[in-house]
DNA sequence: ATGTACGACTCAGAAAGGTGGTA
DNA sequence: CTACCACCTTTCTGAGTCGTACA
């Protein structure tokens, strides 16, 4: 059976986390239902004073006893569409300008000459040089369609392995629970950690963790090796190479399936698919996380590289300067325009203006007219821009779809890449058009020039044997062509703003390739949940450490821990001046007494966070002595920078960094909340229940928001047409009142005759109170969540196992909580009882639920479940 | 071995753009 | 029916994190 190489589930599968599978069978003999299990709150000793972070529950840590049972039967009996693609030998194939999948996709392989007609160049070359696979070609088509046949299976025959469901209902045993509880729940009434068993666990955790780090570096030498070697073999043997490479897998890959963001209508189950004996080497070379390694991320990749905004057409508008009009060259205009067209705040902005106009000059040249800014007077420019804007906007609605739609036309090449021969939306491949600067917060760069960039400027990366895209600007190359297989970036440049950054192109979240590591994350946070008592145990007792370094980095991780603050990174001063944990000035911190610490800071993009939460006694006392002697603007943890800290917490738990532990509070928090203020009650109740633990996470994770400019102006609105419903409901039971005495004709205030027998009148104020109470909730929910942002916490930090199966067993739609923008690709769930759909069985089941996390997308259940 | 530069990826809020209800 | 608006989605690109290559 082969296993999605590149999946993360494999991690759990592979011989290197078989220690730590050991360690979670046992745990998992104790694990308790659903609930409580997951019940992973761990901001218990954080009490606030302005609300931020106000939960004050004793923070169970229960150790993840399921992070285990992905053993070698899980996943074995399905796979996923991925799978099917990646277990599939490598063909490529043309991006194609038509996005219906499978379907299509088929009738590309028939090579029916029309279909020839349309493929652009750069695919048929592809072709010729794949001949050799052509000749699979037949088989794998009839295989896809047997695949796509799969759909109309039964769920449960699907799911020959039920023996798997057995062995998770025992999860559910409550007596288990119990055991587990008394055994390894630590209970961290605030300021205690048990400490108990972390000895017990500590001397388990060195294995796991020295096996994989030891795996990771042998494999990945060996990768690099190979690479390099690969670049230096000529074409033709490399050909070779990488058709026996792929051949060892001995299925043709087709294009099987369309990662396709955008289109609700799209509907695809994933597959179970049986295969050869292939697993067992796929597996092993792709073990580890993804994401930052040597590993290699694709075999074949297609694109069409990026499109470009159009050139600059000048308007001739004049800059006043003293008054008098300024003739400029375009390049001058252009950027003059773009100054002309900025929102008015940066006008007061110095050093906006002196960014603006050190760059503006440069073009302008030493002595040009223009002498300086302040004499400059940009109206006429920007009044044209306006007669611009307006002209756009009267455009008739035919004349905007003929626009969009010609766009659309122009665009529609480049929205794609064929990615081991599946079809996976891109990114960003639009080139950023050049503008002003406009950083976040206070950024020394603001209202700089950003120049246009130019192909010139632009790496691609594209696979070898692959056309290289067209550039689309006539008489203008590349940068360079890479062929960087362990690189997920299709292109890239540099930034003109920071020249020692890139800017890169990528696939959409939607696509496959992102959706692994969205796993992984995720995985490395459920696995943390199982480390997290030795960690808090092993910080604790650093808190008190003689050794300084020691015991900065327990406090910090203390905070990260608690207050979920990110790492800190050291920043230079080209950049806005902000601060994470491991760079909090000591202004920064301010001890209150009573074991209260009052955090004030800006934090990324300048958010400021700003919370006041009580600490453990150590923890104080710690603080003050890290600030003694030190004068505001010196680091609080002078002896601790981000790589220090990540070093230590890899010695906790393999692969454990400071950001892990965001995701981890963050899901957790998700579902502890979930189960324990979910009650009976109408979808609508439930859905607030949801919202108002997604508020939370926001709140712990400091997603703010601005409050819109007409915030109040709603909510005024609101509240009249509140006290209007409230009139109409009273003189409604005057009404009725009326009606039933006198059953005579009644006579608004309107003065129109109504004649209504009291059951309707009844029926209408119930309306109206509905209506009334409705408009209250909303109100009431849009006054507090003005400042909350949650989709930033929904999108990157929400397990969405977790209110997968939440919604249902609760019967709530999926689409109550999470919009239909993110609810797209359908996928296979176990077929159980729904009552017992606990994100443990959704975890368990990892070849579907990778599809699950393709893209944080997914929706609809299989019919039995969805009843 | 230690520190630094930088590459490549995730995460972030604002703005733009679309949609559908309603005055 | 149209204009407006509230709400939602998508796009945009800046700002972090973290690993590694290199000095």
């Amino acid at each position: 059976m082969a296993v999605e190489a590149s999946d993360g589930s494999v991690t759990f599968k592979s011989s290197s986390a078989s220690k730590s599978n050991q360690l979670y069978s046992e745990m998992r003999k104790s694990t308790s239902h659903s609930h409580d299990e997951l019940s992973y709150k761990n901001t218990s000793d954080v009490s606030s004073s302005n609300g931020q972070t106000s939960s004050s529950q004793n923070g169970k840590v229960v150790p993840s006893a399921k992070a285990s049972a992905v053993e070698s039967s899980v996943g074995n009996t399905k796979a996923s569409t991925s799978n099917l693609k990646t277990q599939r030998n490598k063909d490529l194939i043309n991006v194609n300008e038509e996005n219906n999948s499978t379907k299509h996709l088929k009738e590309d392989r028939c090579e029916d000459s029309e279909e020839e007609d349309s493929i652009p160049l750069s695919a048929i070359k592809m072709k010729m040089n794949n001949g050799n696979v052509k000749k699979a070609t037949p088989d794998v088509l009839k295989k896809s369609y047997e695949d796509s046949d799969d759909d109309d299976i039964p769920l449960s025959a699907r799911f020959p392995k039920n023996t798997n469901l057995g062995k998770y209902s025992c999860n559910f045993d409550d007596s288990n629970k119990q055991e587990m509880t008394s055994m390894l729940s630590v209970k961290r009434p605030l300021d205690k950690i048990d400490s108990l068993h972390s000895s017990g666990k500590k001397s388990k955790l060195s294995d796991p963790a020295s096996s994989i780090n030891a795996k990771q570096t042998t494999m990945k030498d060996a990768k690099a090796e190979e690479e390099e070697e690969d670049d230096d073999i000529p074409i033709s043997r490399r050909r070779n190479k990488l058709v026996n490479k792929s051949s060892s897998l001995k299925k043709l890959t087709n294009v099987t399936k369309v990662n396709k963001g955008a289109a609700p209508s799209f509907k695809k189950k994933s597959k179970l698919k049986k295969s050869g004996n292939k697993s067992k080497h796929v597996k092993s070379t792709k073990l580890q996380s993804s994401s930052g390694d040597g590993q290699k991320k694709w075999t074949t990749l297609v694109h069409n590289g990026v499109i470009f905004p159009p050139p600059y057409k000048p308007h001739g508008v004049k800059v006043l300067y003293k008054a008098k009009p300024v003739t400029l060259t375009p390049e001058q205009e252009e950027v003059a325009t773009m100054f002309a067209v900025v929102d008015a705040k940066y006008m007061q902005n110095e050093i906006f203006k002196d960014n603006f106009w050190n760059d503006w000059r440069k073009l302008l040249g030493e002595n040009h007219v223009i002498q300086n800014l302040k004499d400059c007077d940009f109206t006429p420019i920007y009044d044209w821009c306006q007669v611009e804007k307006d002209k756009k906007k009267q455009m008739s609605s035919e004349e905007k779809k003929a626009l969009k739609e010609q766009k659309m036309k122009q665009e529609e090449k480049y929205m794609w890449a064929i990615v081991d021969g599946v079809k996976e939306k891109v990114g960003n491949f639009r080139v950023e058009p050049p503008g002003l600067f406009i950083g976040r917060g206070e950024h020394p760069k603001i209202g700089k020039v950003k120049r246009r960039i130019h192909p010139s400027d632009v790496s691609i990366n594209i696979g070898k044997y692959t056309p290289i895209p067209e550039c689309p600007i006539p008489g203008e190359s590349w940068k360079e062509i890479k062929h960087k297989d362990t690189r997920i970036w299709l292109a890239k440049w540099r930034d003109p703003i920071n020249p020692n950054k890139s800017k890169h192109v990528s696939l959409d979240p939607s696509s496959s390739l992102k959706g692994q590591s969205d796993k992984e994350k995720y995985e490395k946070a459920r696995m943390l949940k199982s480390y997290i008592g030795n960690i808090r145990a092993a910080y604790t007792e650093g808190f008190t450490s003689k050794d300084i370094t020691k015991q900065q980095i327990a406090v910090a991780t203390y905070f990260i821990d608690k207050l979920a603050l990110r790492a800190g990174n050291e920043k230079d001063d080209e950049e806005a001046d902000t601060v994470g944990c491991c760079t909090l000035k000591i202004e920064n911190v301010t001890a209150q007494g009573h074991n209260k610490l009052k955090f004030d800071f800006l934090g990324k993009d300048s958010i400021k966070y700003e919370n006041t939460v009580e600490v453990e006694l150590p923890v104080y006392n710690a603080i003050l002595k890290f600030q003694k002697d030190k004068h505001p603007g010196d680091d609080l943890f002078d002896k601790l920078d981000t790589s220090k800290l990540n070093a230590h917490l890899k010695e906790l738990m393999p692969n454990l960094t400071a950001k892990v532990f965001r995701t981890f509070n963050a899901s957790f928090t998700l579902d502890d909340m979930l189960n324990k203020e979910t009650k009976d009650g109408d979808v609508a109740e439930k859905k607030d229940v949801y919202q108002h633990a997604n508020k939370q996470v926001a709140i712990i994770c400091n997603h703010q928001r601005s409050v819109s400019k007409n915030h109040s102006a709603q909510i005024s609105k609101l509240n009249e047409k509140i006290v209007e419903l409230q009139a109409s409901l009273r003189e409604l039971k005057i009404d009725l009142k009326r009606a039933r005495k006198e059953n005579s004709p009644l006579t608004s205030s309107d003065g129109k005759k109504r004649n209504l027998n009291p059951e309707a009148i009844e029926k209408k104020i119930t309306q109206t109170s509905a209506k009334i109470e409705k408009m209250q909730r909303d109100m009431h929910t849009k006054e507090d969540l003005k400042t909350v942002a949650l989709g930033t916490s929904k999108i990157n930090y929400l397990d969405p196992r977790i209110s997968v199966a939440w919604c249902k067993r609760h019967e709530v739609p999926i689409e109550k909580v999470w919009t239909s923008s993110l609810v797209m690709i359908t996928i296979d769930f176990p077929p159980i009882d729904k009552n017992q759909l606990t994100v443990e069985i959704l975890l368990d089941f990892p070849l579907s639920v990778c599809s699950l996390l393709k893209g944080r997308k997914l929706c609809c259940f299989p019919p039995e479940l969805d009843q």
